[in-house]
DNA sequence: CGCTGTCATGATAGCGCTACCATTCCTTTT
DNA sequence: AAAAGGAATGGTAGCGCTATCATGACAGCG
């Protein structure tokens, strides 16, 4: 009867996916009035509602997003690019983001540049392709083809991590800032000799303006500001290598700021194991607060970054302007603290 | 010439966006050949070829890929599902899987269902409305509606983490050996007082699975197998907190075998702050390998767990699959280390 | 009683791309 | 020389859904 074997032939469906359509035949209402019910449902009866949702139910129907994207050029996908997944920092504001927009309804299409931006570049083009709703992406430098693809992308981007006017929306703290808080926090401490170790600055470019404004206090007050630059990322080991080289070539120093508590809380347990005592021989201090340096004795002396609540506060702020609110600010400043803790 | 207003009000394109035809069009070719030029190069002629790339790069073209993903019923996203992105043991298998995928032009997107099964269920519906071309999740246990829906589904499925009888493919180790493991080396230590500490097992229940094993070699030694539970996940500071509990209800307790590493060392750390002797007063033993407890003094003993590797394999065996190839083994053991550090 | 407004529903026409077949124009085979 | 095969290209017809407009039913109004 139903059965039409007609153009069999010319049949395209691969799969024996259920569609809207079989449902509305279920429902016996036309196929619009199905999607309205399932996506609009204020905007039909309560009776075919619930014939709808009944139909649905029993068929097994899953909504297939991709035509529905389609066909209305919105996406509930939200684009997410980070430099590394190795460094907690971004899976935690990932973690915040995440909360967050899953709890609307998005879903998170992750992107990883390993700190390059041509990769960054190649992730962005990919994701627009899928009409994401908006682009959430770590840092404000890009390249110039990324730059330009952005610009003329019509729906929101988030840039998060650090301060500063970029294109649309922005969430993070002030990395300069932060690096003259600790420096400063040094000097005052009375501490001449100060290493700054940073790892792969020209990447993780964030650690580099922290040595800005510890570059910045340190020679407001006439003291030398000697860098070591490691070639491998933060790490625990890294950190603890670092230490040999600091006193290797700079064997006066008297405290150590790195560029993150990795590397630091690597520096201080390994300092421990060589019978350095913490601060008295050596000092240290980190940046980021992560919960290892709060539990190592003395306690690392850092600087807390609210990561996962920078990831929370973009999205949303994010949301917020997707549905279609009113955004009174573009930039927000998350802050950050200075932990004080026996190593310095 | 060209522009035709006749059906202007009849026009639906929200997005100026650039599409194929028009790339086709300056490249002076049809539709379908521009799509093979760009999606098979091979083929077509190079000069084609050359010219719609060409088109491409002047019109800054970016693909639509949902069109692409609903014309031909396939795309290149795979889902991945973990419970948690605190627990760094799941960040480090995204990262593994992440690394390989993204090498081979698939996207990822992510879903955490915060050990919630239902959760699970829900995200699974959702990311088969993306068509995605695989689905990774953690764990072997889903609900029945989940179960259910996955064997209809007829792409691949690899369930990571645990090793055992999956829907489709499994890469994992097995936790019930890795807590025997662990409980055996305690045993042959001379420990004969030792406590258990897990953490939300219910949830963690690969922690569980360790218990059991812990138990097994306990009881076949006729040793007394006293648990603590922690209603909270694994972290530093729980297993500060937790040394206080062990050693308020079991003071005669030699050695704490810890579900994981987070725990094991927080209460290291929390131990040498209170005086006591590790391994002396109290032995500590853990499970994961995190880098933190290679670099505490005493080193921590553990079990090591190829995390990264597990991620890597699991997303290789799925692109031998889903590039056609045969696939020999279901089942991916990935084992595990027994890692003897001075703390126990 | 016709007019306007509102609500629920439906018909139509795509969204931008690719599968499928057909066509063209060669080269190779017998 | 005809047939067969192959490579490059194109026409057509959707993929499954929703935007847009149209329709019908019914209420309230002067």
């Amino acid at each position: 009867m139903s059965r039409d074997f007609s153009h069999a032939a010319k049949q395209r469906r691969r799969s024996d996916q259920v569609t809207l359509s079989q449902v509305a035949e279920a429902a016996g209402v036309s196929p619009i009035t199905a999607s309205r019910a399932l996506n609009h449902p204020e905007k039909v009866s309560e009776r075919t509602r619930n014939s709808v949702l009944k139909a649905v139910e029993q068929l097994g129907y899953v909504p297939n997003l991709v035509a529905g994207s389609l066909a209305s050029s919105r996406s509930k996908l939200i684009a997410v690019i980070v430099p590394s997944l190795i460094n907690t920092v971004f899976v935690e504001v990932i973690k915040g983001l995440q909360e967050t927009l899953e709890a609307e309804g998005y879903q998170i299409l992750l992107g990883n540049t390993d700190y390059d931006l041509d990769r960054e570049y190649q992730l962005v083009r990919t994701f627009l392709g899928w009409s994401c709703s908006a682009l959430i992406t770590a840092g404000l430098r890009h390249n110039q083809a990324c730059q330009t693809l952005l610009n003329n992308w019509e729906h929101p981007i988030m840039e998060v991590m650090e301060l500063g006017q970029g294109m649309d929306l922005n969430v993070g703290l002030d990395h300069v800032a932060a690096g003259r808080c600790m420096a400063k926090h040094l000097v005052d401490k009375g501490y001449r000799h100060i290493v700054y170790v940073g790892a792969r600055m020209a990447q993780d470019y964030r650690a580099g303006m922290r040595y800005e404004g510890h570059q910045e206090v340190l020679q407001s007050n006439k003291i030398e500001t000697p860098l070591i630059e490691l070639d491998t990322l933060g790490s625990l080991q890294a950190g603890a290598d670092s230490l040999t080289q600091v006193l290797t070539h700079y064997p006066h120093t008297q405290a150590i700021h790195f560029a993150n508590d990795d590397l630091a809380a690597g520096a201080l347990l390994a300092a421990q194991r060589q019978g350095l005592s913490v601060p008295n021989d050596i000092a240290i201090a980190g940046f980021n607060g992560l919960p290892l340096g709060q539990h190592v004795t003395p306690q690392l002396t850092t600087i807390l970054s609210p990561r996962e609540e920078m990831g929370r506060l973009a999205a949303k702020e994010l949301i917020r302007r997707l549905s279609g609110k009113n955004v009174y600010r573009r930039q927000h400043d998350v802050g950050f603290t200075l932990q004080v803790g026996g190593s310095t």
